[in-house]
Formats: C-alpha cells, structure tokens, sequence
DNA sequence: ACTCGCTATGTCCAATATGACATAGTTGTC
DNA sequence: GACAACTATGTCATATTGGACATAGCGAGT
C-alpha cells in the first residue's frame, strides 16, 4: 500500500486497528479498507455516469447528501451495506458488484 | 422468489420494506438479501472446509460464537461489513468474495 | 464579485449492529 | 441416557452507523 492511499485514507479519518503505530494494519483490514474504496469509487463513477446528483441518489436511497458526500469520500462512518445497497439503488446487479470487488485486488498489486 | 427462501427470511427476522404488506419488498431490497444469504452460505461453506468450530472463527475474528451462528443463519442484525470480514479472516480474497457474490445473481432466477 | 448548483465536512440524536453472556438445542460417543 | 462438543436463539449494554441539518468550499456563468 502506497504513500497516496494512507494520505487518503488518513484524511478519511481511519484509525484502523488495534496497534497502537500509525496505520499498521492487517492484512485483512487492508483489504477490507481497499474494498470499500473500491466500491466508493464505483459509486461515485456510476452516479456521475447516470447524470445523478448527490442529492438526486440521496432521494431515491432515501439518505441525504452528506451521506453519499461521505460515501464516495470512503469516509469511516460509511458501511459497506450503505455502499452496496446506494449501488443497487443506481441500478446495479450483483454481477457489477462483484466486478467492482474484483477489481479492488488489481489495486492492491501496486 | 420462492416460498421457501421467504420462510427462511422471516424465520431470519426480515421485516423488510416501509410497505404493509407481509415481505413486500423492492427489487433492491431483494438482490441485497440475497447478496446477504450467499455471503452467510460462503462463511458456513469455508469455515466448515477449513475444519473451524464457530467458537475458533469467532476468536480469530475477534468476536463470538453467537454472532457467527447468526451471521451463517443471515440473521437480520448481522451486517455485510461482518460478513466480508469473517470471510477476509478465513483467508478469501476479493476474487474469492466476488465469486460469491455473483452467485447470489444465479440464485435469483430460480 | 455575486449567485447558483453541486459537493465537502462537521455535528447532532436516533437507529442499528456488536460482543458478551445465558441458555437451549443438536449430534455423536460411550 | 449421560456426557461432551458444537451450534442456535434470546437479551442486553455499548459502540457504530445513519439521516438530517448547518455551513463551508468550489467551479461556471454572468
């Protein structure tokens, strides 16, 4: 994991793990992390690839703007159930979902 | 979807959608249970081929039997964000995830 | 520079998920 | 059928997540 993605993720506001160093995580919370940018980042590309405003997808997921602001933005206090459920709701099948999940191994060979 | 897979979600303690009636729920809400059920199936299907009890899974995830019986029970209160990791702590990758993810597309079109 | 439409960030309180525990049920062995 | 090992279910206190709101930033058009 790169310099640029700890920035990013710092700023996200993770304090991943119970070790007390500054973002030493394991493997599996890395890769749980990756994931959920995966899909931030497909979120944020399919609602912009739709011509849906943040406020527009809000409305049909019943959220709020802030809330997808946060999604897309990989913010801690996002889940993936919110990620996946915002994903269905722009109209996404299970089998793009699983594309995106995919895809969020090829980052991790950096 | 069937009769069977709707008994097996109320029994789960699904009471889904805003709507009245018993187990009305949107296209979304479906595919998102589903997505839900494959996920609880993977956990079981992995943790059984790797000869772990739910109480050695849940030590290793740091959480407890309870929880894990739930989660391959696709318990109501048990979110995605647990179930991919269960599934990254058993040792799957996001290839791995993704597979059983798409399968939960197979299921539907029963 | 002002406004407008969109996005970002921070903070609330309510809602939901979580680990822990207790307890019941199941399955296999003797 | 008693015991042991494992799994299922219910409940609770605490932690995390969620929607809402306020407000700030930002780019384009005028």
């Amino acid at each position: 994991m790169n310099i640029e993605k700890k920035k990013r993720l710092e700023r996200s506001g993770w304090t991943v793990g119970g070790a007390a160093d500054f973002l030493q995580l394991s493997p599996e919370e890395a890769k749980f992390i990756e994931l959920k940018l995966a899909l931030a980042a497909a979120v944020r590309e399919q609602r912009e690839k739709r011509g849906l405003t943040q406020t527009a997808l809000a409305a049909q997921l019943g959220s709020s703007q802030s809330r997808v602001a946060k999604m897309e933005a990989g913010d801690h206090s996002v889940s993936l159930d919110l990620l996946i459920r915002a994903l269905l709701t722009i109209g996404a099948g299970s089998a793009d979902i699983a594309r995106w999940i995919k895809r969020a191994d090829s980052t991790r060979a950096a």
